[in-house]
DNA sequence: AATGAATGAGGATTCATTCAT
DNA sequence: TATGAATGAATCCTCATTCAT
């Protein structure tokens, strides 16, 4: 290839596509989610990700301009989806108390997702792996916060107490974690530390996080 | 399950080596702590490992039978050394609360070694991954829970009323979680999660889940 | 791979390669010139190179970083032996029009190897696609220059007229460029332009080229 | 061989065309000469070529039988080009010397014309390395000499000696190779060799070869 | 105990080409 | 006439592993 710049390449993320296009596209994403999920990013292969929906390969960089857009994509899609869920859950929930609880319900509905959570822990060693991308990552990465706390997300922080950016997405990290965490140890041996377990610790230690900081309940 | 079993299956490791061949295994060791932890058990080129400590892949294979026995025997270590330091540890410590704070502290203290948290998600990872290589991890899984909880552990969360041997596995295995979670948490974005809150958040957390079941402060 | 510099990579032009390395290494580059020449260096395939010396892909990396690497080193084995080669033989003749004669005969006998003329076209072609990588052909954009006029030949085309240095590599680049042309005629057509008339057309180019600044022969 | 041959032997580029159509192929061949000559035949993409002009490939496949096709396309056009452009040049000069100047004067346009050169260095090596595909090429082969000596030329030719075809189709080689091969060295080094000495050798070199077999003025 | 040489499998990526629409 | 979708072959390159020395 020539050093000149390609007249396409950069394009490759506008895509001009139609429905057929978009369904695969979203097949793809759904397997991905699932070989990386299964495999780890690194050890993937895309020639599975593909043939998993009896595509080939190249479907696959039809679709995204390689493998890392591919991981990306899936993350942008949690994001979406985590904000759209909680925001709803959360508009519903009339009180502290309640919006709490909705929270807690839903970050233990999620902590069931095994793929989710594999692809979270995925998603945060490779950011670490790969600093020079960090400010890639750093709209996914603010984002994933968010992931977790969405704009309903950010009032009910602030009832909790925590005014400043930093500190929600420093509470955002730590429930995200801890989440991680346990579902990580879940997968590990499921028979010792079983899903029941996962929820009990879960609502547990999200409990003592988010109370952290309420003034008036100060455990610490 | 014997805790002196050799885990690794390695036999090479137990053999004929002397003075300057322990010297190297250990160095090696040391090297690929580090490249695993960095790069991950995947993405490590064992030529890092070796040429980390001025030797050639050779000395690698001389030394361990392949790049996954590396991986072990690192484990082994890291079993080895917290059963012998949690144990001084604990011995000295007298009431049970003494106890508790002193086994908090020890982990506070190993959720500050990035290397060991990163090994430590890369292991389980790679036990999920693996599930037909399960039963060769079978020595070390239990291992790496008896890691966070060696004999004098097993008194100390009998004391805290867990008796069966699943209960305390567990309480192991959620506690190594919540652990690895937050570092994961921090290690991905340092300014927003500091070592210090990890610390603070682990204290809470790890509180919380040790006196689960104690009878008299059931929270739950 | 992680983003952290890679310990080894920079070390590999180094080599400590022992005899049984260098040969490979030097039957290397001679398959490699032959399948350059035959097939051009971007359609040329690392397969076959190293296949034809029974070798496989492996022991090409294993001697050079890349493709281009190889190719860079076929050029400065052209330039190392034409130096010498010129140098000697320039050093025999006594006057200029012996020397002269000299260099138009050294020239006839490169003209007459095709491999080396169809590198000769397909090294200033992919410098010319490549203007990035200009830079790094800086040195051997010179030295190819020099590559028909070592220090013995400055001297030649001191006695020529040609002071400035730019004055020199012009003519160098001149004299190269007519032969290419030629050859390249020649191979396309051999019957047409066969070797006896490109040597014919040389001599006939050359003189012109080399005497064009002789202030008292001026022909034109 | 007949001139009007169609040598690419794709007969779609006959068929059918409506004005719309016409452009389209009109406009894909410019595109075609500027990629393929910045990036060389092999290097080549159709996405490229296409794109440049704000189309798919699907258009190209739609005006041309494959990549080849475009390429021999191209040389169609040069050809019919030189052919008409020479032919009218040479007949309004009235004596022999005129001719000469007008064909040199005409060369050294060409000479000017980066991508016709590099295009016709392509075309050349392509020929060279696929040896099997000659016989296709023979029309064209023979046709670019032609490019070069067109039917006023011939006569030229003739009144310069040349009786024979060979002997025509030799100078015609020996002097475009020249061209090739001065106008490669201008765009390895532009600065060093300049157009204004490109000319300089090329009309040196022209008249020495135009006038080698001139009975009278033998030089040899 | 350690090295340099070589292997070979495996995976990402590119791209000409086909085809339904 | 032209497009978007998809294919699949081809090729570079990496790296764990083996082996003679």
């Amino acid at each position: 290839m020539t050093d000149s710049k390609n007249a396409s390449g950069q394009l490759k993320t506008v895509f001009h596509k139609q429905k057929r296009g978009l369904i695969t596209r979203q097949e793809l994403l759904l397997s991905a989610r699932e070989i990386f999920a299964r495999d780890g990013f690194e050890n993937a292969r895309l020639e599975d990700i593909a043939s998993n929906i009896g595509k080939t390969r190249g479907a696959l960089y039809d679709n995204f301009e390689n493998k890392e857009a591919v991981f990306y994509a899936i993350f942008e899609q949690n994001i979406e989806r985590d904000k759209t869920e909680l925001a709803s859950l959360l508009a519903r929930a009339s009180t502290l108390e309640k919006r709490i609880q909705a929270l807690i319900k839903y970050l233990i509905r999620v902590s069931q997702d095994r793929e989710r959570v594999l692809l979270n822990l995925e998603f945060k060693l490779y950011a670490i792996r790969h600093p020079r991308k960090r400010q890639r990552f750093a709209d996914l990465h603010d984002a994933i916060c968010l992931e977790v706390f969405g704009p309903e997300l950010r009032q009910l922080l602030q009832q909790l107490g925590r005014q400043s950016s930093r500190a929600k997405r420093m509470g955002s990290l730590a429930i995200s974690g801890v989440m991680d965490g346990l579902v990580l140890g879940h997968l590990f041996d499921p028979e010792v530390l079983d899903s029941r377990e996962v929820a009990r610790h879960l609502k547990l230690c999200l409990s003592e996080i988010l109370q952290m900081n309420l003034p008036a309940k100060k455990t610490t």
